[in-house]
DNA sequence: CCAGAAATCGGAAACGTTTCCAGTTGATCG
DNA sequence: CGATCAACTGGAAACGTTTCCGATTTCTGG
């Protein structure tokens, strides 16, 4: 009998309403993911590794956009309480007290990819990019780079205060801070980039050393960077070294390709992804926190120069 | 009165159930896309567009992967039917009746984004591919090219179908298709793009003449070509011109940048939005039949060479 | 001051599903 | 053959909202 209802469903295609069915279940099968751009590489990718592991379970992904304030971050949190989704994977610029708050009054599970918050109890996938920066900084000093630059992004924002600690800790820890320069570009885009690395490049330093490397705070800002070594008629890898971060495709397929420190977007997502199934399945709030590694690409454009070492 | 109570709705937070109120309504405020891989900067653009669109007027995006046979794309349109979108945005691969007669039979709007569907009724938005080719060989036949490959992707899907066409037509208008030589990659990558531009640039045509320009059906196949071309020891624009498609961020920062035919994805995505909500509100379904014009992007990579015309 | 109209208000129905319970049927064992 | 128990079946309640309708109140004009 329940086989002849069965076929007779199908054969009259026939499939049940998911909203009265959600209003009897409490359960959308639904879960959001906010960031404040999605047209950004790095959380496309995250995006396609959380629809990639919520989609075989029956869960759809929704969209969100944030804005770049907190504050818009914690709006979007609070409107949860209306209850078109069962979980949120959120990935926010900056982080306050109001988000935090906003996040742990959530009626339904949030996990936060970027800056840990096991602090507060919230369920967290970060990752160490600053550690990330320490591992690009060591391979150009041990490929003979002697003095190097630091092209950041905006220092208010989780990534950009990350990543200058990262620098300023290898740099200090490699040889106190010296032959080392930072600057910081208006954001995370090419042309910020090289309007930046002109800057870097021009400066001239007490001992008249030049710089000889330039590790980038992303791919994009990498790029900008080599523009504007050009410019100078300067050539990469040969005078000036250059990382990027984030191990886009967009680097890869760069020439030279770009040095980059994989910051692991799709782990990161898939992970978020596991985290909110798990917790829709009745796991402890608050329990689970999971660090990925950064690992540092080596392509072309720190190639170490035949005979001189690269240093000049 | 009436202020009383909302002031207290906010005072304590609470916003009204979705799900109850999708229920009554039979309106759930959210428009499905759905793409074969959410990955590809195109529909990324297209995705971002339509979000830009629907977000103010309170609808919320579902993202969706059809995988890329028309079968499977026809099952995601009939899953529809359980009712937890108001609407869907579909920009399919390849195109078959099935999923002409699963568009058609759906019981929410529905357009598709890429070949007109014009004939069937189905609204849709278009561009000419083809067209944008012919503006790309002609571009090119102005600056002084003479002879002109064309690297595509798969011919079984529509895009690849209607560039193939587009080159066909102009080299034909343009001298009876002669100098002219096509060759297909395995797919839309720079791999792809690299190997067949490889037994493009060795194929020696009967009169002598060498190859000097390529008309490549996408951005990342144009990528390819140039570095196949660079693999010879040519130059790009120099000895062979390379021209793209679809105006990526990507073409437009490699070097040399890249001539490129925008096919105006984001327009794409805007316009169809737009569709969708004016189906939504009750417009006549199969009257929407909008074209967005290709535009060719002129950058570095088909740049006139001095003195030789770029021929030799 | 009253009749009628307009505005306001409260209650009930409806949306489509799942879940629970009571009632019925069928089977098994004493 | 009868009693007990299991399995199955059908009906009703519940989920949270909006909408509709009738009833009550308020307002307006004669």
């Amino acid at each position: 009998m329940v086989e002849r209802v069965r076929a007779a469903a199908t054969e009259l295609g026939y499939s049940p309403d998911v909203i009265g069915r959600s209003l009897r279940m409490k359960k959308t099968f639904q879960v959001a993911f906010a960031v404040a751009d999605i047209g950004n590489p790095v959380y496309v990718e995250m995006m396609a590794a959380i629809h990639e592991v919520l989609d075989p379970h029956g869960y759809r992904v929704v969209v969100m956009t944030t804005g770049d304030t907190p504050r818009s971050t914690a709006d979007l949190v609070r409107s949860l309480s209306s209850g078109f989704v069962d979980a949120l994977v959120v990935s926010p610029l900056r982080t306050d007290d109001e988000l935090v708050r906003a996040i742990q009054d959530s009626p339904v599970p949030v996990v936060v990819i970027g800056r840990s918050l096991a602090a507060y109890g919230i369920d967290s996938v970060s990752t160490d990019s600053a550690g990330g920066i320490g591992s690009a900084v060591a391979h150009l000093l041990e490929t003979g780079r002697r003095r190097i630059g630091f092209l950041n992004g905006p220092l208010d924002t989780t990534p950009g205060e990350a990543r200058q600690r990262g620098f300023d800790d290898a740099t200090a820890a490699a040889f106190d801070g010296d032959r080392a320069d930072a600057e910081v570009a208006e954001d995370f885009t090419v042309a910020a980039g090289t309007a930046a690395a002109r800057t870097l490049l021009a400066r001239v330093p007490a001992d008249g050393t030049r710089l000889d490397a330039i590790v980038a705070a992303n791919d994009l800002l990498a790029i900008g960077a080599i523009r504007a070594v050009r410019e100078l008629g300067l050539t990469v890898p040969g005078d000036v070294a250059v990382t990027g971060m984030d191990d886009t495709e967009f680097g890869q397929f760069f020439e030279p390709s770009i040095t980059s420190v994989s910051l692991g977007s799709a782990q990161r997502g898939r992970v978020a992804a596991q985290i909110v199934l798990d917790l829709m399945d009745g796991a402890e709030p608050g329990a689970a926190q999971s660090l990925v590694g950064p690992s540092l690409r080596v392509r072309e454009s720190t190639a170490a120069v035949e005979g001189t070492g690269g240093a000049r």
